[in-house]
DNA sequence: TATTGTTATACTCTATAACTATA
DNA sequence: TATAGTTATAGAGTATAACAATA
């Protein structure tokens, strides 16, 4: 290859870059959201394949798990349907299934009866103990590749996308 | 929203930082994990909630249309069912609905009787047009407080994410 | 009257496996 | 026999609205 159409190449390329930063500046948000839709299709499909073998457990179940788990008092089932952006009618069914299967009670509270808490069962606990240890691992291996400093970084960028997005929907509610 | 709660809210976000701190240095790739859930399930759910309201669509349906939409000589189904990550057996159900609603249609290939290629129709591509737009700007609003060296940044550092995943789920396989 | 949770309903997605037509 | 796509089935999640009990 010639001097003269390295040259060539290298303009190729720079004018690349130009051309993609002209069009980033563009619709940036838009591809950051493809990505992590992406991403996140990607690695929960895997996680509920094996949720449901290990565990015979949705992510939706595991969601409500985790949250109750860090609440030993329990939650009321309107707290619960805020955490999890589930809506109330769907918590129902979730908490019977779970109820069914033994992992969470209901508890009607004293002093308002229109109040439902649920909480772990002893079972409860343990299930979710054994099912988050496992999930832990499993991210583990999925982000083997990545390193600390990139993790670290991304998650903290990723606050503000949650804060902005998370506003957005907030003040757009009327 | 009362200032009161308003100091809430801020106080319950300090916290959150305060004690991801302390939860530091272990389980980054979890805690990635789980905020990368927590934004596109809150991000999704509106994105969903528009795409039935103003176009009567649903995210598989509008990421179906956006590959067909860059392959303007069409995909096989097989070849579609591995960019959306969806079984071949659930992209017929997904397709017959498309069809039926006349933005795609399937075309059986000559030399080979088994392959069906799908197509967007000209109604598709209008549809599609419009949808992509919107979609466009609705993600822009979501993360309007967002900056542009923040959007940059977390998406260049999501592709290792991705390749790490992508990775570890295609050496999984056996 | 407002709030909490449940019930009812309809639709879509998801996963798996058996099946048909074609190569 | 292998491949491409379809059919069948079961289960869950999701969204909406009407409803009952309680405050």
């Amino acid at each position: 290859m010639s001097d003269n159409s390295l040259d060539l190449a290298t303009q190729a390329v720079d004018l690349e870059i130009i051309v993609d930063r002209a069009r980033d500046g563009q619709k940036l948000q838009l591809r950051l959201w493809l990505r992590m839709l992406s991403i996140t299709k990607m690695i929960s499909q895997e996680i509920r394949r094996r949720l449901r073998i290990e565990f015979q457990a949705t992510l939706p179940q595991f969601d409500i798990l985790a949250q109750l788990y860090r609440e030993r008092d329990g939650l009321r089932l309107g707290e619960l349907s805020r955490r999890t952006m589930v809506t109330n009618g769907n918590i129902t069914g979730l908490a019977d299934r779970l109820e069914a299967d033994g992992l969470i009670v209901r508890e009607i509270l004293d002093g308002d009866r229109r109040v439902t808490v649920a909480k772990l069962t002893k079972q409860g606990r343990e299930t979710f103990a054994e099912m988050a240890s496992a999930h832990e691992g499993w991210l583990r291996e999925l982000m083997s590749d990545v390193d600390q400093d990139t993790l670290a970084l991304v998650l903290s960028q990723l606050a503000t996308v949650k804060n902005s997005a998370s506003r957005s929907l907030v003040e757009s509610e009327d």
